[in-house]
DNA sequence: TGCCATTGATTGAACAATCATTCAATGGTA
DNA sequence: TACCATTGAATGATTGTTCAATCAATGGCA
């Protein structure tokens, strides 16, 4: 499909030049088509951009979607699969990173975009929050509210990320992925635990 | 100050329009001045960019060094103070939040832009970065060592400004701190105390 | 003081470059 | 042929930059 073609390039373009220097001919170059191929496809250029994030949004809501339901049954289970999505080799690359936070750096249109994906991360949202309630529930962990916790991992997805974007040279998932495990196990020390650090850091 | 009328300016824009929206006419619109007076005193647009985050990362700067230094003797209260700072109204504003995830949204530049303000985030981090290990050192916390603590730090503090500026509609800068001190609260129990919880969040 | 020359700041029209979009022409296929 | 996808030159709008002209302020001097 040429669409998907295009979005590809898209990400390619933004990754590279950002979306200030993504023009229809770096789209359409990276892509191997010409120069009109994109108005035909999407009818305009703002479209095409909305498109592109949109596919990301999907990929990455099927991506913890389809984790969340082949984990094990218990809550714990359920919410690391959930934390694991988000760096998930397919989700969590240089690119697409930049993509992300190329889009919600864009004041003036930040609104027409998290339109775009509002319902799917409030989605994930509410799943998570119903899995804080039942672990805090079954484990008797009274000082923490579960909507605290949900907030703080949102938070940590987003600022894990853009530290991933920022300092690639130490691009490490695994070390992400401790971190935010880290947190669970103090929150909930008979529910997570600890995991290993090696020496260094 | 001329200069300081066409930053001030540069924010204001790239708060409403983003980056990619900000022209020479925005500028100096914003500001009541002609066109060609960048030029003048900015000798091009990509300087007058680098000047204004040159001047939010000093304004963020010089705030925390301060709150720092004027902080209780105490690595807890100091490392507090530095947590404080990243909320002081004067810093996190929705529009100079809107103004930082717009330069780090931008690809293609990110190392230009970063380059200017390695050295201050460095000196922010390598302080925190000490704090932790001597508040580690003094109780006795063996399980988590404490680079992995300021790295979670960092993260919080991004993640949560993404957060702010995301959701505006729900801006509290007390709730971001909030956050902060439960993970503080959690991981040295004995030098941070768990923020009290009102109702509902 | 009154007058003029000099400097530096400011203006905005003009220019050249870039970009999104359009569309007539072309190619491929059923 | 009829239909759709594709091409890329042309168009019109926008943008950063330049620069000659104007303005304001200061200082020197009689």
């Amino acid at each position: 499909m040429r669409r998907q073609q295009l979005i590809d390039a898209t990400i390619d373009s933004i990754a590279e030049n950002g979306i200030g220097g993504t023009t229809m001919s770096t789209v359409t170059e990276i892509a191997g088509l010409s120069l009109g191929i994109v108005n035909f496809h999407f009818k305009s250029k703002q479209n095409l951009l909305e498109e592109t994030l949109l596919f990301l949004a999907k990929e990455h809501h099927d991506q913890w979607l389809e984790a969340f339901e082949n984990a094990g049954l218990s809550a714990p289970d359920k919410l690391l699969a959930i934390v694991d999505a988000h760096f998930h080799p397919q989700i969590c690359t240089p690119k697409k990173l930049a993509v992300w936070f190329a889009f919600f750096g864009e004041a003036g249109r930040r609104e027409v975009y998290r339109s775009l994906i509002n319902d799917i991360d409030q989605e994930r949202y509410d799943i998570a929050l119903r899995l804080c309630s039942e672990i805090a529930e079954g484990g008797g962990y009274k000082d923490i509210p579960p909507r605290q916790v949900a907030n703080i991992l949102e938070a940590l997805y987003d600022g894990i990320w853009l530290e991933l974007l920022t300092y690639p040279e130490n691009f490490q998932r695994s070390v992400a992925r401790d971190h935010i495990a880290t947190f669970l196990s103090k929150v909930y020390p008979d529910h997570f635990q600890m995991p290993a650090f090696n020496n260094g850091d």
